[in-house]
DNA sequence: GATGAATGAGTGTTCATTCAT
DNA sequence: AATGAATGAACACTCATTCAT
C-alpha cells in the first residue's frame, strides 16, 4: 500500500547551513510563484533559478532533476497541510464525533483556501507521474489522524471505524476539489462548506443509528 | 459563467466522408491509448499518428495543435458522461429523493469504473489549461440535469434544491476523483459507494426534516 | 551570356482552352495578391490555389512546381514591361538622344510606379535562384532595344553606343529601384525622375561633347 | 522617418568574455558562407550552427530566431559599409564637388567589389521583411555623410543641396546593384564605373549651371 | 480533368542537464 | 560552492507534392 519515494527524486542535500536554507526557500517560493503565474507547462528550471536568484547550476546542487522539484515543493505543502490536519485531529480526542467532523472540515477548508491560487497551481502540478507516492503518503497520514481521533469519541460508532473515516475524508477531499474546479477562477463557495458539515454530521447520525450498539441505549 | 470554448481549440474539419470519420476515430483510440500506457507527458504527436496508422500531416488535419487533440478526446468523454447522466436524470423524473440520489451514484460510479484505466488518464490529461472551459460545460449540463431531476421529486425539500443539487454533484464527483487517487493503480474500492448512498441519502433527510414545509405535516 | 530557361521551371500545359486560360489567369492574380499582402515567405500553393478558387491539385496541372509559379508570374510582368519599353523605344527612332532619354526614363518609371505594391512584391520575390535567367533575358532584351534606338539618333555620340546604351539603362533601373527601398511602404519621390532625367541628358551631352567627330563640326 | 529595430531581432546577449567573442564571430562567418554558398532558402539554423562549430541551442543563445541571425549579419556588413562611406566623406571636407564624387564613387565600389559573392549573397537575403529598418538606417546614415560633405564643397550648388545628394546616392547605390544583377555570377563591368563618374561629374555642373548664383561669376 | 486528403521529410526552436571556469 | 555557457535530443508543426477517387 506504501508507494516508496523513488530516490531520483530526493533532494540532493540537506540544507544545514544557514545560507542552503535561504537557497532552498527562495527556489521553493520561485517555483510556487511561478506555478501560480504561468502554470506547470511554462516552467522551466532556469526560469525558477532566475526568480529565486540563483543560477541554474545551484537549483541543481538542491534537486538532481526538475521533477524532483516539483515533487519538493509539492512534499512541503503536503506535509503542512498533513500536519496541521494531525494537530487538530489530537486537539479534538475525545470529543463527540459531530465536533469533530465539523472540526476537520473547518480545518481543511481553511487551509485549502487561505492561498486558494496556490491550492489550485499545485492541484494542478501533482499531475506528473511519481507524485502519486506524495499523495499515497498524504492519505495515509490523514487517515490515521483522523482514525485516531474517531476512535476515540465518546459516540464513536462501533461499526468499522476505519471505513467511516475513510469515507468521511474522502467526501471531504474530493468536494473541495471539486470545488475547486466549479470555481474556475474565481473564489470558492463557502456555501458548500456549511453542506459539508451537515451531509457529515448526517452520516454519522446514521452510521450511529445502524450500530447495534446504539439500540442498546 | 460560460467559458467559451477558445477558436484555436477547435477541429479543423469534420469528417464528412466515411474514410475521414474512420481516421479521427483511429487518432481519438490511439490517443487515449497512450495516454493509459505513457501519460501525457510522454505523448507525442508523431506517436499518436504512428499507432493511429497515419502521418503526423493527416493529424494536423484534423487538429489545429496538440492541444486540441487533447481538448478533444476529453470533449468526446465527458460529452458521453454528460448525456449518461441526462438519461439517468431524465428517466427517474417524478421519484423519491432516495431512490433517485442512488441512482445517480450507482450511474456515475459504473462510468467511471468501467473503464477505469482510461478515467485515470482523463483525469490526469485535463489538466492542460484550457481544458476548463470543458469541464465547466459539464458541470453545467449535469447540474441543470440533476436540478431537473430533484425539482420532480415528491418529496422534494423546498430548501433550496439548486444548492442541494450542486452539493450531492460536488460530492459524488469529487468523492469519487478521490477513490481514484487513493487506489493508486489498483480497482476502486467499492465499498465508498454504498457508504455514499448512505451518506447522500442521511444528507436528503436532514433537509427534508429541516425543511419548513415538511415541519407542517 | 543568355541564360537557359530551366526545364524544371517551364509550365506544364500552354493553356489552350478558353476555361485553361481563365484558370491560369486566376491562379497568377491570386499569386500577386498574396505576394503583395503576405510576402513570398507566407505563400504557400494551397493558399494560392484557395485564393485562385482551384484545387491545389489542378495549380500543379500548370505548374510542376511552387518555383515554376513564382518564375511565371515574374515572366509575365517581365515580359509586358520589355515590351511596353521595346515599344517606346520603336516610337522614338531618329529622334534626338535628349527626347529619347527622357522618354526612356517616364515610360519605365510610369510602368514600374502604377502599381508600386506589385512592382515591391516582385521585387522580392524575384530573389529566388533560378529567375536570374528572367533578369537576364530582361535585360538582354531592354539592351537590344533601347540600343537600337539610340543608334538611330540623329546626334548619336559615336563613342561606344552599346556602352552609353549600357549606361544609362544601369543608372535608370537602379536608380528606380533604390527609390523603391528608399520609400518602405509610401509612394515614390517623383522629384527623383526629374533629376534622372537631368543627369542622363548631361551624360549624353558629355558624351557627344567628348565625341572626337562632333569636334569636327 | 526611421524604423525601430524590432526588438525580436535583437541579439540575446552581447558576448563579454573572449571565448563568445569567438563564437559569435563563428557564426557570423558561417551564414555568410551558406548564404554565399548556397543561398537563403538553403540556410537552416542547424546548418549554421554546424558550420561554425557550435550546437544549435547555443546559436539559439546569441540569436532569438532565425531572423535575427540574418538581421545581425546584415546589420554588421552595413554599419561596415556606412562606415567607410561616412570616413570618406568626412576626408573629403572642403574639396570641390567633382573630386567629391568620384571618391564617393570609387568608396562605395570598392567596398562592394571586394568580395562580390557576399555582397550578391546579402543582397540576396535582405528581402526578409524586418530588414527594411536596416536599409532605411543605411540610407539616412549615408545620406546625412553625404549632404554634410557636399554642402561643404567649395564649388556647391545652392539649389536644394539635400535633392542634389540623394539623387546622387540613388543613382550610385542603384546603378551598383543593377550592375550586379546584370553580371550574374561573373566579375562586375569595370567599365561602368567610369561612366558612373562621367555622369555624376556631369550632372554636378548642369546643377551648377543652373544655378543662379553662379550666373553671377 | 479536377479534387483535396494524405504524406512525411524537414525546420525552427526549446529546455533539462552538464561541466569547465 | 557557484556560475551560466554550451549541449543536442526531442518536439510541434508546416507545406510542397502526390494520387486514389
Amino acid at each position: 500500500m506504501d508507494i516508496e519515494v523513488p530516490s531520483s527524486l530526493k533532494r540532493r542535500k540537506s540544507p544545514q547551513q544557514r545560507r542552503a536554507t535561504a537557497t532552498l526557500e527562495a527556489i521553493y517560493e520561485a517555483t510556487i510563484q511561478l506555478l501560480v503565474k504561468d502554470g506547470l507547462s511554462e516552467l522551466t528550471t532556469t526560469r525558477v533559478a532566475e526568480r529565486a536568484g540563483v543560477s541554474v547550476g545551484t537549483l541543481y546542487q538542491y534537486f538532481p532533476n526538475k521533477q524532483a522539484l516539483i515533487y519538493a515543493v509539492n512534499e512541503v505543502y503536503l506535509d503542512a497541510l498533513a500536519e496541521k490536519i494531525k494537530t487538530a485531529c489530537t486537539a479534538r480526542r475525545g470529543d463527540v464525533m459531530e465536533s469533530m467532523v465539523e472540526n476537520l472540515i473547518d480545518t481543511y477548508w481553511q487551509a485549502k483556501t487561505e492561498r486558494a491560487d496556490v491550492t489550485r497551481a499545485l492541484y494542478r502540478s501533482v499531475v506528473e507521474m511519481d507524485n502519486e507516492a506524495l499523495i499515497s503518503a498524504f492519505i495515509a497520514r490523514t487517515d490515521a489522524a483522523a482514525v485516531a481521533m474517531f476512535a476515540s469519541a465518546s459516540d464513536a460508532p462501533s461499526t468499522d471505524p476505519v471505513l467511516v473515516t475513510r469515507v468521511i475524508l474522502t467526501v471531504i477531499f474530493g468536494a473541495v476539489r471539486n470545488a475547486f474546479e466549479r470555481a474556475v477562477a474565481g473564489p470558492i463557495d463557502d456555501g458548500l462548506r456549511q453542506q459539508l458539515r451537515i451531509m457529515c454530521v448526517a452520516y454519522i447520525r446514521a452510521m450511529q443509528l445502524s450500530d447495534p450498539m446504539s439500540l442498546a441505549n
